[in-house]
RNA sequence: GCCAAAGUAGCUCAGCUGGUUAGAGCACGCGCUUCAUAAGCGUGGGGUCGUCGGUUCAAGUCCGACCUUUGGCACCA
C-alpha cells in the first residue's frame, strides 16, 4: 500500500510558538488527519531545531548548558502544539543520536560523490575572544538599509542577506571587541552538478506550486548555482564533522535531515524500517513549508538526498505569512500572539483552526487575521449553523433515540452524501477554503430544513410525536454528516459527537451512511462562543520607548541601546576619517534607485564632489540644496551602477525616513575641516 | 528598474479549460419565527469585475500596454 509521510518545518529551539507558526502546524494537521480519515497510511513527523549560534548565545546569556535549553523548549513546544491538536506521529530534535548518524551518512555520500570542496573564507574574528565570529555573533548596521543592532547574515529590517564582513560598524557580541577580518578553511557542498537535475525536478508539474517553481527558475537557476558552506568553525553549537575536526555541520545541514531522524525514532518505536519510508518509491513525501524557507528545501535538500540515494519530496508545499488587520505580526504592536497565551485566555484552539481553514488555499498567500472577521466567522459559521444544529434537534432524541428508519428528507442527505466527492478534493489539493465552503453550505440546507418542518408546531400536537422524531433525526443525521467532514479540522467536535451519539467517526465515509434507531445521549453545548473581547486582550503592544510628545525631549537611551559604544579608539584613528564641511550645490534624486540622492558638493575653490547618499525617503532634493552639511571627503572613492560616489554624506538615524543630516551652525564654510 | 504575485459589492473572498440577467459569507434595511448558545428563515439595496485597446458570435475569464498594491533583488562609501 502507497504510504504518504508528511513533515512541518522543524520550530526553532530559541522562542515559543506563536500564532504565526501555527498556520502551518494546523495546515499540516489538516491535510494529514484528512488522510487517516480517508483510510490512507499517513505519518506525520517533526522536531525541534536545536543547533546554531543562537541557541548557544541563548545558553550562555542564561548560564546553563544548550541541551538544558532545548530540552524546556522542546517540552513546551509539545505542549503548545497538542493545545492546538496537531497530532504528530513523532516529535524529536536534531540534537539526537539518530540525526548525527545520519547526517554522517548524508556526509560521507556527499564526500564520496565528490562533491564536497574545501576554500578558504574571510570571516570576521574577535582577537578577545579568540574565536571566529559566526553570523549571529557579531552585530552591526545593515549594509543595505541601515539598520542599526543587526545580525551578520540578514537584516530584520529590510529583510536583504550579506557576508557579516560587509556590515557597518560590526561588534562581537561575545566580547564587545572590534572583530578583525580574518580567514578560515570552510567545507562547501557543490551544487552545480546537479543543476539539470534541480531544473527537471523543480520544473516537474505538481512538485512545487507554479509561482515557487517560476521563482525558483529565475533567481537561482538562471545562473551557475553557486557552493554552499556546510562548515563553522568552533565554537558551535551542533554536531562536529567527523573527518574534518574542529568544524562543524551548519544548523542548515543538519535541520532537514531531522525530518529522517525523526522517522527513524519513530520506526524504532513501531518496529519499522526507514528504508520503506524514505527508500520505497511507494512512499510519498510531503513537506510543509513558509515561504522564507523555499530555498533550502527545494535546491539544497533535494541534492543531499539525491547524492545518498533516499527518495526525494513528491511535494512541497509552501504557504505564506500571517498577517492582523493586515500588518505584519509584530512585538512591538503586539501583535505576536503566542500559542501559549491564546490557550491560557481560555480561547478554542478548534475555532483557530477552523478560521485558518477558511482561509488557507493552495496558493502562497499571505493570510489575514482580523479579530473581530475571526469572532463573526466562527460564531456565525460553528456556532450558528453548525452546532446549533445539534441544539436545534438532540434535545428531542434524548428519551427516543434516533427513528429505526431513516426517514424521507427530500433528498438532503444524499446530496451531501455527493458532496462529499468536492469536500474531499479540496482537502486533498490543500483548497481547504473550498471544502468549508462546501460544509457551510450544507449546513445553510439544514438549517432550512428545520425551519421548514418547524419540529416546535409539532411538538405540540402529542399524536405526531412520530414526525417529531423523524425531523429531528433527520437534522441530527446532518449535523453528524457535517462533523465528520469537519473532522480533520475540528477533532474536539467530531469526540464530543461521538459521545452524543455513541458512534465512532473513524473515516469520511462516515459521512454516507445515517445511523437509524440508536440512542442519544443527553445534550450539552458542543461549542462555546468565542468572546472578540478575550481575543483582543491578548494583542498588548509593547509601550514604546520612543516618546510621542515633540515638546518633551525623548533623551531615552534608546538610540544608545540599539546601537552600544564602538570600542574605543584613539586621536590618531579619529585623524584618519577626514570631515569636511561642504555645501549642497545640487541635488537630483536617482529615478532608477529607490533609496539614493545625487548630490554635488562643493568644498569650495571649485572643488566638488559627487555623492550618492540613501536619503531619498527623508529629504526632497530642493530643501538640500544651498545647505551646508559635513562630509567623509578622504573616503575611497566607490563605483556604484549609477557612477562614481566620491565621498560620504554624515548622518544620524536608524535609515529610512529617519535620517538626520548633520548641518554646522552658520558661519562654517565650505571646505573646513572637523575636528 | 528587474522578477513574482495580486487588483471582482463597505469588508473577507469564490468564480474550473471563455457561454444564460456576476456569486457567497459578514455588515446594512425590511419582514417572519422562537426548537436553538440574542441562534434560524425569507427578502431588499449595493459591483462600468484596476484602466485602455485587441481576439471572438460571445471575456471577470484569452492576448497586449498601462496604472496601483504587496513581496523579493539591485542601489544607502
Amino acid at each position: 500500500m502507497s504510504k504518504i509521510l508528511v513533515t512541518s518545518a522543524l520550530p526553532y529551539a530559541n522562542g515559543h510558538i506563536h500564532l504565526g507558526h501555527l498556520v502551518e502546524y494546523i495546515q499540516t494537521d489538516i491535510w494529514v488527519r484528512f488522510q487517516k480519515l480517508s483510510g490512507r497510511r499517513a505519518i506525520y513527523l517533526c522536531a525541534d531545531d536545536t543547533h546554531g549560534t543562537a541557541i548557544m548565545i541563548r545558553a550562555r546569556k542564561e548560564g546553563r548548558t544548550e541541551e538544558a535549553l532545548i530540552g524546556e523548549m522542546s517540552q513546551a513546544h509539545q505542549r503548545d502544539f497538542a493545545g492546538f491538536d496537531v497530532a504528530f506521529d513523532h516529535f524529536g530534535s536534531t540534537h539526537s543520536d539518530a540525526n548525527r548518524k545520519l547526517c554522517g551518512e548524508l556526509w560521507q555520500a556527499l564526500r564520496s560523490a565528490g562533491r564536497v570542496v574545501e576554500r578558504e573564507v574571510t570571516q570576521l574574528f574577535d582577537p578577545q575572544a579568540g574565536v571566529f565570529l559566526a553570523d549571529r555573533f557579531v552585530k552591526g548596521t545593515c549594509p543595505r538599509c541601515g539598520t542599526p543592532d543587526q545580525y551578520g547574515d540578514s537584516c530584520e529590517k529590510c529583510g536583504s542577506t550579506y557576508s557579516a564582513v560587509e556590515l557597518v560598524n560590526p561588534v562581537s557580541t561575545l566580547s564587545g571587541a572590534r572583530p578583525e577580518v580574518r580567514s578560515a578553511q570552510h567545507l562547501f557542498v557543490t551544487l552545480e552538478p546537479l543543476h539539470d537535475f534541480l531544473t527537471g525536478w523543480t520544473q516537474t508539474p505538481g512538485r512545487l506550486q507554479p509561482e515557487i517553481a517560476n521563482y525558483i527558475a529565475g533567481h537561482f537557476l538562471a545562473e551557475p548555482l553557486r557552493d554552499w558552506d556546510v562548515s563553522r568553525p568552533a565554537p558551535y553549537f551542533g554536531f562536529e564533522i567527523p573527518d574534518a575536526p574542529g568544524q562543524y555541520w551548519y544548523v542548515w545541514f543538519d535541520a532537514p535531515i531531522g525530518y529522517m531522524a525523526s522517522t527513524q525514532e519513530w520506526c524504532e518505536k513501531h518496529g519499522e524500517k526507514l528504508e520503506d519510508w524514505w527508500k520505497d518509491p511507494d512512499t510519498r513525501v510531503v513537506h510543509f513549508i513558509g515561504k522564507d524557507i523555499t530555498y533550502f528545501h527545494t535546491l539544497f535538500w533535494p541534492s543531499m538526498l539525491r547524492a545518498a540515494g533516499y527518495n526525494l519530496p513528491d511535494r512541497i508545499q509552501v504557504h505564506g505569512f500571517l498577517n492582523m488587520r493586515g500588518e505584519k505580526l509584530s512585538k512591538s504592536k503586539g501583535t505576536l500572539v503566542s500559542a501559549r497565551g491564546y490557550l491560557d485566555a481560555g480561547l478554542d484552539p478548534q475555532q483557530l483552526r477552523y478560521f485558518y481553514a477558511t482561509k488557507l488555499s493552495a496558493r502562497v498567500e499571505d493570510i489575514d487575521l482580523n479579530p473581530e472577521e475571526l469572532s463573526a466567522k466562527v460564531n456565525s459559521d460553528l456556532v450558528g449553523k453548525v452546532v446549533n444544529l445539534a441544539s436545534r434537534s438532540a434535545r428531542f432524541l434524548e428519551k427516543t433515540g434516533l427513528s429505526a428508519e431513516y426517514p424521507d428528507d427530500g433528498g438532503l442527505f444524499r446530496a451531501a452524501v455527493e458532496a462529499g466527492t468536492e469536500i474531499r478534493d479540496a482537502y486533498e489539493v490543500f483548497d481547504f477554503a473550498r471544502a468549508m465552503r462546501v460544509i457551510m453550505a450544507l449546513a445553510d440546507r439544514a438549517n432550512e430544513y428545520v425551519d421548514r418542518m418547524e419540529p416546535w408546531k409539532l411538538k405540540k400536537d402529542p399524536a405526531r410525536a412520530k414526525d417529531v422524531q423523524d425531523v429531528s433525526s433527520v437534522v441530527l443525521n446532518l449535523f453528524r454528516q457535517i462533523v465528520v467532514y469537519l473532522t480533520p479540522v475540528l477533532p474536539r467536535l467530531a469526540e464530543a459527537t461521538e459521545k452524543l451519539l455513541g458512534a465512532p467517526i473513524k473515516s469520511l465515509d462516515d459521512a454516507n451512511a445515517p445511523l437509524t434507531g440508536t440512542p442519544v445521549a443527553a445534550f450539552s453545548h458542543l461549542m462555546e462562543r468565542m468572546d472578540p473581547k478575550k481575543f483582543e486582550a491578548l494583542v498588548v503592544p509593547e509601550p514604546t520607548p520612543v516618546a510621542d510628545a515633540p515638546t518633551e525631549p525623548a533623551d531615552d537611551g534608546a538610540a544608545l541601546a540599539a546601537e552600544p559604544l564602538a570600542p574605543e579608539c584613539t586621536i590618531d584613528d579619529f585623524t584618519k576619517v577626514d570631515l569636511r564641511v561642504a555645501r549642497v550645490v545640487a541635488a537630483e534624486p536617482v529615478p532608477e534607485a529607490k533609496k539614493l540622492l545625487r548630490l554635488t558638493l562643493s568644498l569650495g575653490g571649485g572643488v566638488t564632489r559627487n555623492v550618492f547618499a540613501g536619503i531619498k525617503a527623508a529629504y526632497d532634493p530642493e530643501q538640500l540644496v544651498g545647505r551646508l552639511v559635513v562630509m567623509v571627503a578622504n573616503l575611497a572613492p566607490r563605483q556604484m551602477r549609477f557612477g562614481l560616489s566620491e565621498g560620504m554624506v554624515v548622518a544620524a538615524g536608524p535609515g529610512d525616513k529617519e535620517v538626520f543630516v548633520l548641518a554646522p551652525d552658520a558661519g562654517a564654510k565650505p571646505g573646513q575641516r572637523v575636528h
